[in-house]
DNA sequence: CGCGTAGGCCAACAACCGTTGACATTCGAT
DNA sequence: ATCGAATGTCAACGGTTGTTGGCCTACGCG
């Protein structure tokens, strides 16, 4: 069992398996879940079709190894009470940028069931702990995410996915001047 | 050319053609571009699918004659500066509730890129004159009116496409209190 | 009554999809 | 060097999709 590389237990299969796992991002971030297909998938990845199935089991079971999202959301009680607003978004567009991941996540979850099922978890499982720890009311916790994410997935929406000119012409600070104000009104503002 | 009833030029084929289009429509809204199959509309609209090729040419032609939104927004300038906000967001939720074309819109521009171009076309068309009209500066009008998309288009996304549960159980009046503040200063407050 | 034509149906095509199983190759341990 | 398991390739299946062309039917006009 001992092995070449440094990473414990390196397999010689990883390399294909994260290729296989790397083009899914970026079809299924591209092309939304039906329209990436299996097949072009493992062209991207220089494999056969064949591999994908025996490391993946289905196509489903593809998506959900290549779309795991992890908001590494900060622990935002540690921050002056008015600068959660704008370091959210800030955030956020950290995570948009970094990887293909959230976009892929957005195109699959609006039409197909199970992706939308995957972001609703992540929304109660990520946000909505965080919105706890800033808001007034805890018992007004999911409403005021629930606002946050109409606004940050709105501005993911438009910017990363329709293009709209003026939303991606936005520069960062712009963003994050409008957005953060709102942000931090949904989560701390009292009750309108 | 007389005809029986009483509607202008009106055919008997207006009758399956409607239906179609309803079919279509209902079909887009809750499948997508993808899935939305020429077979299951027809079925919908009990006729065979090749009415459908010889109707609207192909899937897309089917799809641009179903989806034309018109978002009849009313002229703002006939209100108090400080209910424009509230007013738009009242009027798009109205739009979204009153059938399922604004739904359909959404869900194929998320994975099509016509659908992405037919709407930044209403953006453009529909919603950026609106911007011009209550804008202080109107060369800021893009960059307002695309930060009152991301809002508004974000709670249609978490409302009616991704169902969040708290999203969804947003009352009217909330989302009209929480969310008009926030148009309102997208359109009109000076740039932070 | 006869007939042209618009409206509608049926069967089929070619392409593509996810998925499967049989077969080849290569690697690591003995 | 040898054997077994891991890794990869190939060809094919069954099903679905958009799309097409030929055929039937029934209405409206002379």
């Amino acid at each position: 069992m001992a092995e070449s590389t440094s990473s414990p237990q390196a397999k010689r299969s990883d390399a294909t398996r994260n290729a296989i796992l790397a083009a899914a991002r970026e079809r299924f971030a591209a092309d939304g879940y039906e329209r990436a297909t299996i097949r072009a998938i493992a062209k991207d990845a220089a494999i056969d079709p064949s591999m994908v199935m025996r490391y993946f089991g289905n196509k489903e079971g593809l998506f959900a190894a290549a779309v795991a999202v992890d908001l590494k959301l900060p622990d935002l009680r540690s921050l002056p009470r008015q600068e959660v607003g704008r370091a959210l978004v800030n955030h956020f567009l950290d995570m948009w940028e970094e990887n293909e991941v959230l976009t892929a996540l957005l195109r699959v979850g609006v039409t197909n069931q199970d992706g939308a099922r995957r972001m609703q978890g992540i929304f109660r499982d990520q946000l909505l702990p965080v919105a706890r720890q800033v808001c007034p009311d805890p018992e007004q916790a999911p409403a005021r995410a629930a606002l946050v994410a109409t606004q940050l997935l709105g501005l993911a929406l438009t910017r990363y996915v329709l293009r709209f000119p003026p939303a991606v012409g936005l520069a960062r600070e712009e963003a994050v001047a409008w957005l953060g104000p709102t942000v931090q009104r949904y989560l701390t503002a009292p009750s309108p």
